[in-house]
RNA sequence: GCGCGAGUGGCGAAACUGGCAGACGCGCUGGACUUAGGAUCCAGUGGGCGAAAGCCCUUGGGGGUUCGACUCCCCCCUCGCGCACCA
């Protein structure tokens, strides 16, 4: 067990204190300066903050503290994601309260924040489970009503037993719950949906217009969003001429392939193209038989085909030849038309069934030579298909379009993927939806002065099923708000993705009570400039939150169109190859880590391990050596002060120019010396702003204060000049290291005479002066193989570096009785001899 | 299956637009100080040969482009992630 550790239990705790007796990190609107707003993911208060979520909040601070100092008025509030369904599970289990069990960890998670020394305003905190807060989205909930943009159905949704409420699509993986990993069944229930379809082709657009975004993350919403183009039309059903199958398909050009047709099992005409008793039971059947399939089953692409040969026909439009139709599983009641025309020669799924079936093959679509595949789904010459021969796949794709849409027969059609986002929970730890249904008026939305619906205390939550706001009579039966009359009221609660759709708008004027925001604040700040979370909401959060902020544009609310401008991606944290998590039983509290290191430490070693994006494994010793760093700077200073303290104090507390040093070095160790300083200057800068590469910022602090202690060590007393120049090195070593480790570089600061906070300094500039060398060491290569180096000046002549590498007496024995073919000089870098025996 | 991304010492990782591979740190080895060291400091640390100077090999594997490849191109292997019957 290591012994002499710096004072950080007192450190931190002291300017912890100073900073909120000096409101050091509130902030206001102001225009003279620009703004920054770096918000991190605000946590679910699920119980204690671990190193996973350290790693996130460590990064934001760090980059806060950074552009404070490079000037910026910087936002950081802090908040809490406070609805969920973990405190009603508490609650079941344990008896407590939502609210209390909610409160007491929002209060335990922000002494551990605060102890962590995060620059956040906390005045701007918020709970999204406080009526105040929830008030606004009700208001917007009924707004969306009014527009069409929130309405009810009844519809099959993803259902979780586990959870016992309904699940939006985003939140299925893989067939499980998102939060609990039980597998998801499908109900057919009544709910709210928010129509986020209106915005998929916009949703989709502004992909391409977030630079600031991880590739992969757009990747992934771009894949989620699901756009195709295509074309639709009606297929005849030979034998009943009012009948007609409306189907979609992105291969208008392959409609002369069509071999068979196929309805989704639960498709609505299917029980109209059934012709006896015999058929209709065996329909039932095979209804029965694809219900019983779960999502997962049904999903999965590589399991066979079943289906099942209705005895109707349907007539192909283009050459009015009626082919045989199917139901199918293959085939999803939920996209498209849920009606598909079936060309085997170009579609894989199609080919799969086709085969099975013993069902025909046309190909309409020239194969490469040697092509040796099953169905063809490249580009090639149009054959076997009429008026569209001899065309190639894109053209033959616009006139088979024409040319339903000359005939009505048809039209050019886009669909997407994504569906409208269900936000109805049958769960009592969420905001009520303000909408009552009276025996009058029918579906009603709450008068906006009876805002908020607040929700009820007084709850038996037993977890069987049903909403437990039905159970609750003070709150279900209500005043009609248009007749008066008796009403009773929506008893489901919105998904908690609804409330962190906008914190970050509530966030620049989080105690305005006249509406969601304060629109000129809201102006001065967003959109958010750098966003920190997880990847794991690359399509859940971020999708829901650049939705519902375009419908706050479109209610008129804001300009913006996009709430963040940049996003940083963070790895997890894993432990034992697992993310850290307490159903594992693998989590490293941010508790321990900081009663026994300190919280610089602790942030620092994560900081230092990966870079941010990777996952970053945990590791006991790893900390050890942020430790020890911690620990060599702390003693370095302190062992210096009173000669380095002397007159480092600004004469009127104005900061000093440290882009000039005191004194320009007279010795060529001392130069170089400097020259590191602004070297590590300029690398920091670098790696925290244009790549997020603190490890490697790190990194080189660390060689600044080994160079540093090199340079005193190699000194032969303490000539003023050796004294201004470590004096420059301290103090840059202390600035560049703050934004990592703000107590311990605080407390130095102060420890050198300076009265005013580190995080009121400018960030340290780079002397161009300084970087300039005056030789450099060239490598000399002899085909390709490092055989010696050259000292030269600065921009030699390659015809003298030439020379001086071929007369180098460690290189000439690799050139003799060898035909020098070539000489390649790479100034300042380089000269590789090429030779020939 | 399709689409991304990644494979570098014992470990976490560096390497700008092709130009000294392995910065920085962990661990390990030896030494100093010490009653002690799990503190601190010094030295060493990719592999092989060698007393040393030095030489050879080395960025998942194979080929290619180039004076020169971790970096660019082609094929293959492994791992991770995403999508996964979306017509």
């Amino acid at each position: 067990m290591s012994t002499d550790r710096y004072p950080f239990r007192e450190i931190e705790a002291k300017w912890q204190r100073i900073w909120e007796e000096t409101k050091q990190f509130r902030v206001h609107e102001d225009p003279s300066r620009p703004k920054f707003y770096c918000l991190e993911m605000f946590p679910y208060p699920s119980g204690r903050i671990h190193m996973g979520h350290v790693r996130v909040y460590a990064i934001g601070d760090l980059l806060a503290r950074f552009k404070w100092m490079r000037g910026y008025n910087v936002l950081h509030p802090m908040g809490w994601d406070a609805f969920g369904l973990p405190a009603e599970n508490a609650a079941i289990e344990h008896g407590v309260h939502p609210v209390i069990w909610t409160y007491e960890n929002i209060d335990y998670m922000r002494s551990q924040l605060q102890k962590m020394g995060i620059s956040y305003d906390w005045d701007r905190e918020l709970a999204t489970c406080d009526p105040t807060y929830y008030k606004w989205e009700q208001l917007i909930f009924i707004k969306m009503l009014e527009r069409g943009l929130a309405y009810r159905k009844r519809s099959t949704v993803n259902w979780c037993p586990s959870c016992q409420t309904v699940l939006a699509n985003e939140q299925v993986e893989d067939g499980r719950c998102w939060r609990c990993d039980s597998e998801v069944t499908l109900r057919e229930i009544d709910g709210w949906f928010f129509k986020i379809t209106s915005y998929a082709e916009e949703l989709l657009a502004w992909c391409d217009r977030l630079p600031g975004w991880p590739e992969r993350v757009l990747t992934m919403q771009r894949n989620w969003i699901g756009k195709s183009e295509g074309a639709e039309f009606d297929l005849r059903v030979d034998g009943q001429p009012d009948l007609a199958i409306r189907v979609f398909t992105t291969r208008p050009d392959t409609v002369f392939g069509m071999t068979y047709a196929v309805l989704a099992p639960e498709h609505p005409l299917v029980d109209r193209v059934v012709r006896d008793g015999a058929e209709r039971e065996a329909v039932a059947r095979f209804r029965a038989e694809v219900s019983r399939q779960s999502e997962i089953e049904r999903t999965a692409a590589d399991r066979p085909k079943r289906g099942l040969r209705l005895s109707a026909k349907v007539v192909n439009p283009f050459n009015n030849t009626p082919v045989p139709l199917f139901i199918a599983d293959y085939v999803l009641m939920g996209y498209g038309t849920g009606a598909i025309m079936a060309v085997p020669g170009e579609d894989e799924r199609d080919w799969e069934f086709a085969e099975q079936h013993g069902l025909p093959i046309i190909e309409t679509v020239t194969r490469p030579e040697g092509w040796t595949g099953k169905a063809y789904t490249a580009d090639g010459v149009k054959i076997n298909s009429g008026f569209l021969d001899g065309l190639s796949v894109a053209e033959a794709k616009r006139r088979a379009t024409d040319w339903l849409v000359s005939r009505g027969l048809g039209a050019a059609r886009v669909n997407y993927r994504l569906r409208d986002w269900g936000i109805s929970r049958q769960r009592y730890w969420g905001a009520p939806i303000p909408v009552l249904y009276c025996d009058v008026d029918g579906m009603v939305p709450e008068a906006e002065k009876n805002l908020p619906v607040t929700l009820p205390r007084d709850v038996q939550l037993s977890g069987k099923g049903g909403s437990p706001l039905a159970s609750v009579a003070s709150f279900v039966n209500a005043t009609c708000p248009r007749c008066g009359g008796p009403a009773k009221r929506e008893t489901d609660t919105m998904d908690t993705f609804v409330e962190s759709s906008w914190y970050f708008l509530r966030y620049c004027s989080p105690r305005h009570d006249t509406g969601m925001f304060e629109p000129n604040a809201a102006a001065y700040w967003m959109p958010v400039d750098q966003y920190i979370g997880g990847i794991e909401h690359a399509v859940l959060h971020l999708l829901y939150a650049r939705f519902y902020t375009k419908v706050l544009r479109d209610l008129g609310l804001t300009k913006i169109d996009e709430p963040f401008m940049a996003l940083l991606s963070q790895g997890m944290v894993i432990k034992d190859g697992a993310k850290m998590s307490k159903s594992k039983g693998n989590v490293v509290s941010d508790d321990f880590v900081r009663e026994k290191y300190g919280a610089d430490t602790g942030r620092l070693f994560e900081l230092f391990a990966a870079p941010p994006e990777k996952d970053l494994e945990w590791n006991d010793q790893g900390i050890e050596g942020a430790s020890r760093f911690l620990n060599r700077v702390w003693r370095f200073v302190i062992a210096h002060v009173s000669e380095l303290g002397a007159g480092a104090a600004p004469p009127s507390g104005a900061p000093p120019d440290r882009s000039r040093a005191a004194t320009v070095p007279t010795t060529e160790q001392g130069r170089a010396f400097r020259r590191t300083i602004h070297e590590t200057i300029q690398r920091v800068t670098d790696d925290i702003e244009r790549e997020f590469h603190f490890n490697t910022a790190i990194a080189a602090i660390m060689e600044l204060v080994n160079a540093l202690q090199a340079f005193e060590a190699a000194g032969d007393g303490a000539t003023p000049e050796r004294v201004a120049l470590m004096r420059e090195a301290v103090e840059t070593t202390l600035l560049l290291l703050g934004p990592f480790c703000p107590h311990v570089t605080e407390e130095l600061w102060s420890q050198l005479g300076h009265p005013e906070s580190l995080f009121k300094q400018r960030w340290p500039v780079v002397d161009p002066a300084a970087l300039q060398k005056t030789e450099v060491t060239v490598v000399v290569q002899v085909d390709g193989k490092v055989r010696g180096r050259l000292l030269v000046d600065v921009d030699a002549a390659d015809d003298r570096v030439r020379q001086m590498a071929l007369g180098d007496e460690r290189v000439r024995p690799w050139v003799e009785r060898r035909r020098v073919e070539k000489v390649v000089v790479v100034p300042n870098r380089l000269v590789n001899i090429v030779t020939r025996a």
